[in-house]
Order: C-alpha cells, then sequence, then structure tokens
DNA sequence: GAGTGGTCTAGACCACTGT
DNA sequence: CAGTGGTCTAGACCACTCC
C-alpha cells in the first residue's frame, strides 16, 4: 500500500479522529460506548495500525477517550465535580472570631465537608524560604525575603493518589511575633490561615482568586491519577488585609475532570426605583 | 538494533521527554532556547527517530516547547496574559442607569479597553432556539422551553484567528414584553445584557460565574490559533435577578495561554475591635 | 539546498483485559 | 488465550525554515 501523502489535505489521522469525535459530539457514540478498534480503522480506512493508533492517541488528548491498555478505548463520562466556591473565603473569616472548638468543629465540617476524612492522608509540611523572582513578584516585595512557607497534601490512603495540593506563603516579618505559627504550623487544616494571621493583628478585607490553566507533566499525570487530556486548573489566591499590604500568597492546583471553581458575585441594589 | 523493550521501565519517549522538562525547569534551557533534536536525541539515546520524536511530541503536549514545521523546537515563551475580572460584572451593572450615550463610551473603553478596536472583527448571531437538556437545566426549566440565543464572537481582522468566544441565553418569555431586544440584537457590543433586562423591568443582583477547563478538539486548534498543550478555560455565567431567577446563562471560552481569569472577594470587616 | 520536524508504512514485541 | 492497545524499529516522503 502507497504511503498515504498528505496532498493538501489535513492528516489522516485527524480526518480519522475528528470522524469519531464529530460521532461522539452528535451523541451517536455516547458516553462509554466503545470506540472503533485499531484493527476496524486499518480496515476502514486502508491506513497503517500505526497512523490508526495516532487518531486513538489525538482523542485521548482531547480528553475525549479512555481506557487501560489492553481494553477498548471507549468514550470518557464525565465524573462528578467537586466544587469550590469562594465564598469559603468569607465563611473562613467568620470562623476566626468564634471559639477554638467551634472552629475546629465547623471547619472540618462545613468547608471541607465533603469527603470521609478516614480515606484521606493529609500532609502539611512547614519551612521558611527566601522568596525567589516570581513569589517575589507577586508579594510585591524584593527577591530573598524570607517567606514561611507551607505545602499542603491530600493524598488517597489506599491508592497514594493526590487529591489537593497546594502551597502558601506569607513574609516571615508579619508574623514573627506569634512564634507559635511557626511551632504549630503541621496541622492538618489549612483553613486557618486567616486565624492565623489574627492573632498578629491582621485582618484580611480582601481576596484575590486569579486562576489559569495548563497541562500537567507526565509526572503530574502519574500523581494525580490523571488521564490524557485532563488539564490542571491553577488558583493563586492573594491575601490582603486592611492596611492594603498583600498578607498570604497560595497556590492550588486542582484536576479539571472533578473539579469546578464557583464565583458567586453579589451586585448593589439599584437604590432607586427606576423610571420607565 | 533490537527494540528497545520497556523492561519494567517507563517508556524510553518519557524519560527522554523528563530529561529534557528537568533542564527546562531548572531554567538550564531558559524560554526561546532550542531542545535537542531529533537527530541528536537518535544518537544519544540510541533511540529510532520516531521515539525521539515520541519525546518531542510529549513535550508539546505538556505545553513546555513549541515550533512550527521545519524549525527547531524552542522552549515555550509565556505569553502576555489579558486579565479578565469579575469586577466587570458591577461595572456593567453601573453603566445601566447612565445615558445611552455615556454607556457606549465608557462601555467600550473602559470595559473592553484593552485593544485597538480596528484590528477586529466582531460578530454577533442572534436566534431563537428550544432548549435542551443540558442548558434547560441550567435554568432549571423543562427542557424545549424557548430560549433567545446571541453568540458573539471575536476575530482577528488579518489572521481571522479567533479571540473570544461566547454565548449567551435568555429565556425569551422574560423579553418578549419589548421586542426592541430581539429586533437589534445584533450589536456588536455584548456588555449590554443587564441593561437590556433592565429595560423589561429585570435587575440583576447576583452572577455565578463557574470555572472548568478542557482541552480542545483539533477544530478548536486552527480556529483559536492554539499551540498544542494548551487548556482551553471555560466559564459559565448565570445571572440571577432580585427575584431569585436565573435570567441568563452564558458560556464563554478563553485560551489559557493568553488568558487569567481574576475574582476579587471582599470580606466583612469584623465590627468589633478584637481583643488580646 | 541543507536541515528540521510532521506524517506514514509494515511490521515486532510487550502489557494488559476479559472471557 | 485470544484480543486489544502501548511502545518501538528503520526507514520513506513531505512541508517548511533558514541560510
Amino acid at each position: 500500500m502507497e504511503p498515504q501523502v498528505t496532498a493538501g489535505e489535513r492528516p489522516v489521522k485527524i480526518r480519522i479522529a475528528d470522524d469519531i469525535r464529530l460521532r461522539i459530539e452528535r451523541g451517536d457514540l455516547p458516553p462509554g460506548a466503545p470506540i472503533p478498534t485499531i484493527q476496524e480503522l486499518t480496515e476502514r480506512w486502508e491506513v497503517s495500525p500505526r497512523t490508526a493508533r495516532d487518531a486513538h492517541a489525538l482523542l485521548r488528548q482531547m480528553g475525549l477517550v479512555t481506557g487501560r491498555r489492553g481494553s477498548v478505548l471507549r468514550v470518557r463520562t464525565p465524573r462528578r465535580m467537586t466544587v469550590r466556591s469562594s465564598d469559603r473565603h468569607q465563611l473562613e473569616k467568620d470562623l476566626v472570631l468564634k471559639s477554638e472548638a467551634e472552629r475546629a468543629r465547623i471547619g472540618t465540617s462545613e468547608i471541607e465537608m465533603q469527603t470521609p476524612i478516614d480515606e484521606f492522608e493529609f500532609r502539611c509540611v512547614a519551612d521558611q524560604v527566601p522568596a525567589d523572582e516570581l513569589i517575589a513578584a507577586a508579594f510585591g516585595v524584593a527577591p530573598g525575603t524570607e517567606l514561611f512557607r507551607r505545602t499542603f497534601e491530600k493524598t488517597d490512603r489506599t491508592t497514594g493518589a493526590l487529591h489537593e495540593w497546594s502551597v502558601s506563603y506569607i513574609p516571615v516579618d508579619l508574623i514573627k511575633d506569634n512564634p507559635d505559627i511557626i511551632d504549630n504550623a503541621d496541622q492538618p487544616w489549612p483553613g486557618g490561615t486567616q486565624h492565623q494571621l489574627y492573632t498578629v493583628g491582621i485582618e484580611i478585607t480582601r481576596i484575590v482568586d486569579e486562576v489559569t490553566s495548563g497541562m500537567p507533566t507526565t509526572v503530574d499525570q502519574q500523581r494525580w491519577e490523571l488521564e490524557d487530556g485532563i488539564p490542571l486548573l491553577k488558583v493563586r489566591r492573594i491575601s490582603i488585609d486592611d492596611r492594603e499590604r498583600i498578607v498570604e500568597v497560595s497556590d492550588a492546583v486542582f484536576p479539571a475532570d472533578r473539579t469546578k471553581l464557583v464565583f458567586p458575585t453579589p451586585l448593589k441594589r439599584f437604590d432607586e426605583p427606576r423610571s420607565d
């Protein structure tokens, strides 16, 4: 068979993949349905197995199909989305003035309510690092400024898969008045940042979430147990206090196939009745 | 040369890609630097050209390198990010009560300020469609409910590349009292949704943005002129009025390599001075 | 025109699934 | 154990870039 030259046309692998993609989008191939095997594609399109496989790979990279080695590829079934709302910022602040017992109870139940705690392992590592250029720019301080850093991980106890990951930076200068923060930094509950800052007289009055997205590295894919074609949502949280200082910068990562970020914006009411 | 069997090891193409990835992450290969060619990789790793190419493909899929056909692949230089803040929701509402002249002036200058208007072509198509299951669920209405739909596109006048895309749905029942909305629907400025709803007595009091991310299809890649390894950010905007009705649902898409979504959250002040 | 990556062939071997 | 996809070989040809 002579080579299927791309004579001004789109590559064959793309034509094959698009054909299947359209069948999926039309609902002709519903979620869970097997897509044509490599064998079938080589016969139907008269291409080498390698080209048929490239078409399969394209469909995986678009996040449309999944399948482990050895089984047929199937149309991806959407996963249940975990909602993460910026409402939690105010909820956390509301906890600051409550008693410690209440904080522990409400904090884990209301804000982190969704999962039985036993299934997961929390890990929190705290240390102190000089700011590199990127994080220094985020704070608007000089590179080298000492930062208190905490990295937080939630992993599935059985599979070892990562479920949550974030890192938080606070300028050491801001919190050095309360050595408790640094000494007891390894608590497994990250919701307490606002309370901790409150103990050194800092009130956070504004939080800015910056959302971007990017593809995982091969290592990220393994750690998060991500399938092909699934991006990562990246959220940088910037906490600003009543003196307009940036007091905390936090970066968090969420797999896009199981996370929905929600940001409610209340609008000011019109003061006067309208005239029409 | 005998086949490089994956003897319990990670695949060779992944080992090659990870080696280069680490050099990039260490800064050893800075943005713009050429990565090793296929030829070099075949010699250095003693693999077939195809395997070296697969390593290249992996690096592209991770969004780490770029390059057109015929030129060496280079480490990706981050693009300038266009910021899109949820502050625009309040800004748009503020415009509602202003005069038409002011709306036109401020609307295009403050909210859509960033780009010279001549370089882009705006296109807005309006029609009326019955709600499919998905969008009906978003509104909480029965499928088949008539919806007023507007799709909005901003394309680069020279290259034809897509720069903005969104679609907006409003239940026809809500706006049928003002036929002007439907008749004059093709205005190129999408910022006026709140004003248009105001003309039929609807005041939007809350807007909820839902953010997810996914990979583009091959067609999306062409239309947006997206390089490999760049996800799309997807924002569903739900507008709720003073009677807690969902009055508009809008879906927008943004390329993740040039868009940063920003969501400021003001927090309530502590009423009383703290006691310590 | 030399060099580069992109597509494709016609296989081989392997890992894994599912029966 | 038959069937499937994943990896890899050793090339060929093509499109494109850069000099």
